[in-house]
DNA sequence: CCGGGCCCCTGGATGC
DNA sequence: TGCATCCAGGGGCCCG
């Protein structure tokens, strides 16, 4: 589900809720296929900030010395979502009604984060010295922040270049760039106007690539994300982005810059959709 | 190391 | 109404 506008979006709602909290108690899903890991080191850390690399969340905890660091660090796969509310007084129903939830994770100021995950996508480990690679190796390999300075055109060109892979299996990769899921990878090829089976991507069009995910995600993240299905914030709403999607979801119907119907294909494994008329290979 | 195929899991929408 | 089928915005692993 959650792309980086997404995840951005439920980071900023978490910051004051979490942000210096001390972590009174903590329960997850003993289910075999959870992908939780190491969570009761949770017990008794403090919250230091709330960060985010690409798609993952990134929460650096109190150990009380420079020699070691430790991490929470979230995934939301495809349908998790995080909520803060009341911790439950016991004997009620500790969710509250919330369906799925796999981790708890009780505060000392009488709120419990809930992470919801009903397809078990989703991961949460606790990671010693951001020793990424064993827990979460797609976060070891992560490529630049795309609002970051770290994101060249020429770095970007040259990833490009590199490999003839088509470009739309790259911008889901994330080690060229962090953050970009199926939503995003569509608008930015056809606000580019490229096609997402191209499979060589010269300098002029990386630029133009470059840039309409720089565009498309920085107005995603000020409508607070696309809700498509079951993406929501931590205050329960949907993201507002829905709205402006040109590509996305939109197969079947007219291309808002040339009138051809937009069409949808597989293409590195995931529903593409795309102009016809005006993405070029 | 690469690209492609398949898998993980659950729920909702759709069609018969 | 009930059942089968397909689809879903995530990443990981294995193979050639």
């Amino acid at each position: 589900m959650p792309e980086l506008p997404e995840v951005e979006s439920v980071r900023r709602q978490l910051l004051p809720r979490l942000t210096g909290r001390r972590i009174v108690g903590v329960w997850w899903d003993p289910h075999p296929h959870a992908r939780l890991h190491d969570l009761e080191r949770l017990r008794e850390r403090r919250i230091e900030r709330v960060d985010r690399r690409g798609k993952f969340l990134v929460c650096p905890l109190d150990t009380g010395t420079r020699d070691t660091t430790l991490e929470l660090v979230l995934h939301l796969g495809m349908t998790g979502a995080l909520r803060v509310g009341p911790t439950a007084v016991p004997g009620a129903d500790p969710d509250a009604g919330l369906t799925h939830v796999r981790v708890r994770l009780d505060l000392d100021d009488g709120h419990t984060l809930r992470f919801r995950d009903p397809r078990r996508f989703g991961r949460a480990s606790v990671v010693a010295d951001r020793a990424y690679h064993q827990v979460v190796p797609t976060l070891a390999t992560l490529g630049p922040e795309p609002l970051s300075e770290a994101f060249t055109v020429e770095g970007f060109a040259a990833g490009l270049a590199a490999t003839r892979a088509p470009v739309k299996a790259r911008l889901l990769d994330q080690r060229l760039v962090a953050g970009v899921g199926n939503i995003y990878a569509d608008e930015a090829l056809w606000q580019a106007r490229i096609h997402p089976a191209s499979r060589r991507i010269g300098r002029r069009r990386a630029a133009t690539l470059h840039a309409a995910i720089v565009t498309i995600l920085t107005a995603a993240i000020e409508r607070e994300g696309t809700t498509f299905r079951d993406y929501q914030m931590v205050n329960g709403q949907s993201g507002r982005y829905a709205a402006y999607l040109a590509a996305y979801g939109q197969h079947g119907r007219p291309c808002r810059r040339c009138g051809t119907i937009l069409r949808r294909r597989v293409i590195a494994q995931r529903g593409t959709t795309y102009c016809p008329g005006c993405q070029r290979i």
